[in-house]
DNA sequence: TTACTGACCTTTT
DNA sequence: AAAAAGGCCAGTA
């Protein structure tokens, strides 16, 4: 299957989120070294998340929110984000401000 | 095998 | 300002 060298990048990359913290799609798919690839960061959540590994909890969307439907895995998400500290808010958003995931700012 | 789909985002009308 | 289109590429049918 020949993985491309974005595709490996971004796996990379969600392995390296810290724990207490989250990053978007758009985010890690930036980081990765290709701005419009946040589809692929999805993708790669979604198959390689059990066999590599990666904490896919801390990959959300860019409103904050968890993007699965209620009953695919969103409870099990969130659940996993508060254990980590993270925090909800009234409209179930995570403050972006606060917990989003910034390796140079660190 | 080809074709379509998808935990999305950015850019262009 | 809001809405549509384009892009990325591996997995699934």
């Amino acid at each position: 299957m020949a993985k491309s060298e974005l595709t490996q990048r971004i796996i990379d990359i969600i392995r390296d989120i810290p724990e207490g913290f989250v990053a978007t799609y758009g985010h890690v798919a930036r980081l990765a070294g290709n701005p419009r690839a946040a589809r692929q960061v999805s993708r790669i959540l979604h198959t390689c998340s059990r066999k590599e590994g990666l904490p896919w909890h801390r990959v959300i969307n860019k409103e904050g929110r968890i993007s699965l439907k209620l009953m695919q895995g969103y409870e099990e998400q969130k659940r996993l984000l508060q254990s980590e500290g993270i925090a909800f808010d009234q409209a179930d958003r995570i403050d972006l401000e606060h917990f989003l995931w910034q390796p140079d700012f660190s």
